[in-house]
DNA sequence: TGAAGCCATGGACGCCATCGACCTGCGCCT
DNA sequence: AGGCGCAGGTCGATGGCGTCCATGGCTTCA
């Protein structure tokens, strides 16, 4: 992981269908380097994914929330987290500290699919209480932001 | 947009360097036809960007946070979402409805980053306070779901 | 100082992106 | 009802690209 590989990341992040000709005349390697490089950065899992960004709304998926999740005390933690992990509505998931121990991102097409998600979530063995707010606009997400070298500075 | 371009859609959401061959197998056309489809979507704005998803803690931004922010009774929300704007340690901003007016995903590399962040936007003018809630691991996030026809059903 | 391993280079080859030409099915207008 | 026009598809060709391989230089360690 040198300044090459977090220059090739960030390129990826911008536009992950650039091709290998055009990333190695950006950072002023040849083509097999670059797709080494490349490969490897894939099997340490710090590429994990390459994926298109949607309008949501266009898919069906126009209704964006958060949920908070609170949970029992004395919970399992891992049977929530996997009946979480079942539910496709849920875009992201992280274990927060605070009183709510799970953040969710939540979409789905209309408030009423919303209204029935809340619910199944209540329901679920664990959740003590959920907390929910919806976003009426996306001013921006998944901003890439520049990589620093973690062994500079 | 019709069966086939949410299909189109869901592969680039699923792996976003497909080829254009590949897609056309997956999709039973041929690949001039897919080319012309994705092109599509995308001047439409349907897919928005093709973007690597990375470990980011391998590039230096290993703290995640979520931010809510409680605006001043009168503020101007045009000026403080261009301050927000200009900080590029703002993956996300959604506009919210409920007491707090905005809702960021931020990732710094330290505690004592996102200390000054969260300082640097309780300076900012009109936010009256901000809540902060740190990620301590991430289960899942950007899981794409499967788009949903929005002329059927 | 010598050896070994890693990595970039350059060439070769087969696949892919992409363009143009033609075809087909559907809607509309006369 | 028939013909025109368009949208969107396949097909074929070509130039560029991905990908593999052998070679050579650099660094590192004994």
């Amino acid at each position: 992981m040198d300044a090459i590989d977090l220059r090739l990341i960030d390129l990826l992040r911008d536009n992950a269908r650039s091709s290998y000709a055009e990333l190695a005349r950006q950072v002023g390697l040849s083509a097999p380097a670059v797709h080494e490089r490349v490969g490897k950065l894939e099997a340490a899992g710090t590429i994990r994914a390459y994926r298109a960004e949607v309008e949501h709304e266009a898919i069906g998926l126009g209704v964006t929330a958060l949920i908070g999740i609170v949970e029992d005390s004395g919970a399992d933690t891992d049977d929530v987290l996997s009946a979480l992990r079942v539910m496709p509505e849920i875009e992201s998931c992280y274990f927060m500290a605070g009183v709510e121990s799970y953040q969710l991102t939540v979409r789905v097409g209309t408030i009423a699919e919303l209204e029935q998600l809340i619910v199944r979530i209540n329901r679920t063995r664990g959740v003590a209480s959920t907390r929910t707010a919806i976003a009426l606009s996306t001013k921006w997400e998944n901003r890439p932001q520049p990589g620093l070298d973690p062994t500079a500075g």
